[in-house]
DNA sequence: AATGAATGAGTCTTCATTCAT
DNA sequence: GATGAATGAAGACTCATTCAT
């Protein structure tokens, strides 16, 4: 099968893309079907190897499970954090510009998907939890409060629980993307996500600025 | 058909409760561990129950779990259609009174733990999705997105998209039910429901007011 | 639903019909599926009773079969044997009119199908060969052998082993009854029993004929 | 595919061989004990593989039924119907010849066990029925039902109803594999098979031959 | 006596994991 | 490295039997 001359590309790349090619099969099926319901050889079958191929990657399904969530939560919160940090503006142009912007693009890649895991199985994988509060909870919960914050303090919004508006803001966010791969998967009832992020996000900040009572 | 007076009912008694206590060890575990990581012997010990008995109420894992869904899901929105009926006053205030109060219920009812069932489980159960769309999703967007129509025609909101609006209040709460039984339950980050909810409808409602800005 | 005037014929006679009731159901599942894959809750329900009421009449789903097959192999060979002594006349008549006539009557009777019971069954339940062996085979083979010798020695049949002409009147019969519960139940293949007995008979017998060589 | 020379073929040799020692062990089991009351394991572990392996060659233990009886009875009749048809001599002298001698060998063979099998599952798998009447029945009746008729059609014996023949020559073979593996393995009443094949045969000839009798 | 609710031992079947090739 | 045959622990489900009513 494998030509032995100069098209060695072929088996080396493929060894290297390995891991990649079976964290994208695992967490589509981990999506889909659930961690419990899901056959370590589908997994294996869908990246286009066997079953004990798979083991020499990962040693076992729960290591599988942890290597995805880590490799698809690595989508950095730092990056984002310096463009806030950059940014020369209001906080509501701020939110409507890099906050929209950078939902936007969680919500079309497969990084998505692991809200809808993480909800399922962190109650029985706490190192998940774990992993899931430290990395993306924390830092962005701190990112969004900072700017919410900043408003406040400016006069740009209207006092109030911080913690709560940050929470009005992300957990649509959140719910529309495990949405987009429960429910939303299942035919009925689609959302224009990206035009939802930018219309709640808007909603929101309408709602922060201090004059907008009658 | 009972015996004497009220006393010595335990074997009568306990056929008619067991169908409810069944139902209640099995949203328990199913919420906490998901469905297919649940053993049924589990759900029937936690009921009081041996594994035999569950079977003689329900014939198998996946009429149990369709069981606890519809049995959890009969929560009547009916009910509450009629309160925004009879409500005399603006839609604001509506939102505050009857949504607010509402989803405090639920977010403190058994009801809620049915979010992250059926977010985990719909795609594998599609008799689950389908039921949860025609009876909760459907007149419950229904129900909301009517309100929100008013407030337009009327002036009191602002014109929007009223589907997106209805997501904006909707999503956030779900979520927030899913999180009380999934991360939530994880120690971690705390969410204070019952406020939040209320800030939450605050926030929106606010935002939905025809501005003084330009 | 029992009146308590003078109809009390209806209890007391179900009772004393329990038993034959309770072996009849029985036999007719025991044949039908085989002893291992019959429940007993289908005997008590084709009985007209419940589980409970069977386990009044025979302790142990084992004991049912043993009294099934005790209960339709009291079909006295003693009385052929008797019309058997008292026969006047030839040994091949004999067998044409006594033999055919009693077969006849097995195959139409419900004893015919305990044979495809004690084929499938014996090798679990060593009593039941034991019980089928003393009171069937036994007494069945000294009677009719005895024909047969009685036909060679006063020389209307040819000399022939006794035991083996023996098994060519008789297996063709059983196989004939076992056939009938068996694949004869599953449509194809219909044979006509009656007629079967009578022709087979009297082609042994004709085979016995000491004259029938050209 | 297999190594260098003709030693350690251990695990290539063992998955050929494996189907067929698979269906000896079931085959053994299901005579034995009757398909119900056998475990899946039992098998196995007399094929001397675990509960798994039998799974990763059947499906379910109703498709192990099915491949035993289709592997014992693939026994081709199609190979006795060329020697009937190459057999020049007369009708009697040919049943005595092949048809005693083909019988013989299936006595002796595991396929004999089948019979018994047939008769306590055919109505529990319809399938098998079907399979048994297309393959055994139908073309052994056809072929043995020829050489009565060319017996008959020829003087060589006298006019009789052909198909009763069949049955009188057919049903005691059948019986006797039967008996072999039912009451015969429970000690008492031994039948010497390959002797009684051979009697009944001759009994049944002389029984076809035209009498000078009156 | 009769019932049928309850039990739990017993089976089939699945699937993560190992390991000889 | 890669494979897939083999394993056996684990879990869904059945059903003979018991026993309170």
């Amino acid at each position: 099968m494998s030509t032995t001359l100069a098209t060695s590309p072929s088996r080396q790349r493929r060894k290297e893309a390995r891991p990649a090619e079976l964290l994208e099969a695992a967490l589509a099926l981990f999506v889909e079907k659930g961690f419990a319901a899901t056959r370590i050889e589908e997994v294996a079958l869908r990246a286009g190897v066997s079953k004990g191929t798979l083991y020499l990657y990962y040693p076992s399904k729960e290591e599988l499970l942890k290597a995805v969530i880590e490799h698809y939560l690595s989508a950095r919160i730092a990056d984002t954090a310096q463009q806030v940090e950059a940014y020369r503006g209001g906080m509501g142009p701020l939110l409507q510009d890099v906050l929209v912007a950078w939902w936007q693009q969680v919500y079309a890649s497969p990084a998505s998907a692991t809200f809808k895991i993480i909800i399922s199985e962190s109650r029985n994988f706490p190192e998940i939890a774990e992993y899931y509060f430290h990395n993306v909870i924390e830092p962005g919960s701190a990112l969004i409060g900072s700017i919410i914050q900043r408003g406040i303090s400016s006069g740009e919004f209207v006092a109030d629980n911080v913690e709560s508006v940050v929470h009005s803001l992300v957990l649509p966010m959140v719910m529309l993307c495990t949405h987009k791969h429960g429910l939303g998967a299942c035919s009925h009832q689609q959302i224009d996500g990206p035009a939802f992020i930018a219309a709640h996000v808007a909603l929101v900040v309408r709602g922060l600025a201090p004059t907008s009572q009658t």
